[in-house]
DNA sequence: CATGAATGAGCCTTCATTCAT
DNA sequence: AATGAATGAAGGCTCATTCAT
């Protein structure tokens, strides 16, 4: 579904490195190309054919998630309480930077290896910012901030929770960061 | 004036470096000691003598500012107005943050390389803490932030400025950011 | 035939470095693997990819002698006179410690790194240990040595032959010392 | 007593060093003018100055115990019984040799940095050659063994007893491999 | 004499990437 | 397609020795 329909033990090949870089990611342990390949016994070779960079990798692993989230911010928008649809958007958005490590560099890159993450990310400032002017409209947030802070904001956050916490308790952490964030943010 | 009193060649070259060093952190270049060392011509010897670390290196670089948000701390302590007092601190805090490269990874370290670092970021601490204690006590915050969170959160804006902005505008684009957060911050 | 049957260029280049790793050992320069990469004309990774250290690689230079000795031994273990068997074996130890350079290093070290060393190793020992028991049990050796003093006796005979002596006397000092001190040990 | 009468001061410098030395070479600690210098709070230069090679401090901390062992064996010419001398001094130059880790490079050093050391060297060689000459004459040895051969011998014995073995069981260890070779060389 | 700053060769090791098989 | 050997630039760090102060 990548780009084209690849034979069924190359698809075999894609799925296992992917499994394995979210479990490298997951622990927190850094992509290497190399190291990838040998423990999914794989030729380095191989493992540079489905993947030139390791970018492209964790877009990859990057994937789903911005996916999830795409489709959560198309539900918030069917949602006609207009503070509501934008809360819980930008809650599971950080709920999702926390808990997939994967997230934030994808997210924070200025440039992208894959042209599918490109989409999604546009696709996500897009919702975003549509909720954010629905909010506008409605007059329940402020106008000082605009569509294009929603991603710093929440890469913010997300960083924020990552300073000095356990990691169990980032979610946690993060949830009451972005509640005092939006107590800031709506009109009251 | 940092441990022992150098003779007067060596302290040139430790001011030759520490300069270099600011010159790197100021261009996003990340501080290697080989390379700093060939950049002020001196053995690497020289710059290991000096600076047993890249992190040692990097927090003496970040030392003054670390000194002058402390000074602006305590002059903070003696405002009587505790709202203003706090906005002021974390204000300056966050602009520091955003000019300085060198800040946020010192702030955002577990652990410090050197013992003045240390003491600095415990005095800052401190200090951030005692001024969010007035504001509570006055009630002019809510009271679910605690002074544990002020670092991060400051550390948080400081990212969110850094994603997607232009040098330029970030230091605007933080105090906007610190804005719509102390908002949330403050009991209205 | 060490682990995994190799590609024959990669082969090839296996041998190239143990070849000149061989002539290193024998001239009495340490075995340092960037030395070694200059050596044999190829970059340092190739030669880390085929010896993770320089103990790797000085213990597949010792293996052959190693396995010589525990041929050797096995053989003694045959002889139906236990004298003779005993004396031949630790003569032939002595000749092979004191011919190549890399056997004294690798038999004294306490840990090894590749596993086939240890194998040898333990064999050899034990073979000793065997061949020790059975002049025990003949009666024609004292009994206050026993088999954990062979090695470091060994040792020693090789090590007083390295003293003070040109290497080309050295095979035959050696045997002096041996026979002083099988002189000894024998029961008369 | 070296070379020339030190200054007062200087005397104590030196006196310092050695003991710091001293106190190295039984914990093992491979001897780095740096790393004294360090540790006795002088300049390099001044360490330097002392002893201009790692080497000569060495010899220097070797040195009471060279001394100690030549009077030890000047005394052993003095007794009637030529087996028993001979074998007096071979246990006291094992046991210093197994106790004190200073000894055994300065003695198989084929080269000395101080005149001393060689000086106490060729003493204790002739001492040990001469107590080995009557025992000779007097048909208590066998004659294959010379007088060239007890240094290496003894050096041999204290490397045996070094290897595999815990320091705490060294000395003991060594009298037994002593005990093994005397029997060896003694007629019977 | 004492000091200790400076030197820089030299060793170790990693890793992204290429390319022959 | 797959393989994995080879590459070598790059970075890290140590330490013996010199020499200006």
């Amino acid at each position: 579904m990548t780009t084209a329909p690849l034979r069924k033990d190359a698809a075999r090949n894609w799925e296992r490195i992917v499994a394995v870089a979210r479990e490298l990611v997951d622990e927190g342990t850094p992509l290497q190309l190399n190291d990838i390949a040998r423990r999914v016994h794989m030729g380095v070779g191989t493992v540079y054919r489905h993947f030139p960079t390791a970018e492209a990798l964790l877009e990859t692993v990057a994937t789903p998630s911005l996916e999830a989230l795409t489709a959560h911010g198309e539900q918030a928008l069917a949602d006609e309480d207009p503070k509501r649809a934008l809360t819980d958007f930008l809650t599971r958005t950080i709920e999702a930077q926390v808990t997939d490590a994967s997230l934030s560099p994808v997210t924070a890159a200025p440039t992208d290896a894959l042209p599918r993450t490109t989409e999604l990310k546009q696709t996500l400032w897009s919702v975003g910012g549509q909720l954010l002017e629905r909010a506008h409209d409605a007059e329940v947030v402020r106008t000082d901030l605009t569509s294009d802070d929603m991603v710093p904001l929440m890469c913010g956050i997300a960083f924020a929770a990552s300073v000095h916490g356990s990691p169990a308790a980032r979610v946690e952490t993060a949830r009451r960061y972005l509640t005092a964030l939006l107590e800031g943010l709506y009109v009251r």
